[in-house]
DNA sequence: ACCTGAACACCGTTCAAGT
DNA sequence: ACCTGAACACCGTTCAAGT
């Protein structure tokens, strides 16, 4: 796309993403036609199309803007004097910050990511990257003795990035109180994971199931 | 729906539940048109919507399939003496017996699942039980003493089992030979979980990190 | 009951035409 | 460049009609 206006350009993507966002989180991706986007960011299908070339590129706009995000809560990792510590604090920032307008947008977006080519292998390079974020800050606190040495750092940072995947995706099917419910067994698995030998004096707590409570859709 | 005869109704279910997988896995759930399932399965479409009433409970069917199969691969939990050695073989016995096709299918649905209310009530459930039986199985072998007390079955459970799901979920970005790379690592991780006292003599293995292949796609 | 295929309302996307 | 809205090919689903 040209554009003669950069400034105007990213504004307008800007207002899209966030009009397609709020219709996501409203009625899914697929029930959310481009009718439907147009009306939220009050605007005609041409010149929707416009500045973005099709529906998964709305979403491809989305993953980057998440892709942001997750950089910023893994930075601190990389100078993290004590790792097992700024990972919990990145955990509980996560868990304070998601709402479930975030769960719910980010299950539609890793939906249409597993099965769209192109958002796949976006996805895929974000995935990497932060792996290897991990991988990195875990090989530092086994130089320094921190935590314990004898197990590969990429293989451990599979696992924990696996772990919190995981969690967050039966965190969008139970509702994002489930999020805070889990924050102590998810540090508390981090830590046995990490520092197998000592055992926290803090034991897992029990989940509070809760009924199967409806979210509500205004 | 009415049904005179019960033998043939299930049969064409059968039919076309394997058919509407073939073109998920092949296109995508969205891709795929109700034609081409028609196609695939070898009838009109009025014949199609007189077995399923619409194209979501087409997956509510998979999704019955995928539940039964987890049934069977947890119901050895249930006694076995062994609880790390029986979680390990289950995670073997999947890892052995999962293929792309399954993994693309399970994404697939997985996506749909998030999307539609009834279905994720359905998926729900399903996790609900999953927990229920493994922390019933962990529950034993603390009181037997075969693992770590201190901690709540529940929330262990629920711990191993978003565990499990995102690394199927990183299987699903990353095609299937994957999940044999990450299995030491997770059957690692298990014995780190819930005996962490002890500290196996097998280190992590390192992952295989492998190009970015394509999946074939015939 | 089981099956067909035309028909309905609607979808994502394009494009000639304006400014 | 930026924007409009009618138009195109196609979608999931229904239903009158057959057996």
């Amino acid at each position: 796309m040209r554009t003669r206006n950069p400034d105007h350009n990213t504004a307008r993507r800007a207002a899209i993403i966030e009009a397609a966002a709020v219709c996501f989180v409203e009625r899914g991706f697929h029930a959310t036609s481009m009718k439907d986007v147009c009306a939220a960011a009050g605007m005609s299908p041409g010149t929707l199309y416009h500045y973005f070339r099709s529906k998964p590129e709305i979403i491809a706009g989305i993953v980057e803007d998440e892709r942001r995000q997750m950089h910023q809560v893994l930075a601190p990792l990389a100078t993290a004097p004590d790792l097992i510590a700024a990972l919990e604090a990145a955990l509980e920032g996560l868990a304070g910050s998601l709402t479930d307008r975030d769960l719910i947008l980010h299950a539609e977006v890793a939906a249409e990511v597993l099965r769209d080519p192109q958002l796949r292998e976006q996805a895929r390079i974000t995935e990497r990257e932060t792996v290897a974020v991990l991988a990195e800050a875990i090989a530092r606190a086994q130089a320094s003795g921190e935590i314990a040495p004898g197990f590969d750092p990429g293989a451990m940072a599979t696992i924990i990035g696996g772990l919190v995947d995981g969690l967050l995706m039966r965190a969008a099917l139970e509702g994002v109180q489930s999020v805070a419910a889990l924050l102590p067994a998810a540090k508390q698995a981090l830590a046995r994971l990490l520092r197998p030998g000592e055992q926290s004096a803090l034991a897992l707590q029990p989940i509070a199931a809760g009924p199967a409570d409806e979210r509500t859709m205004p």
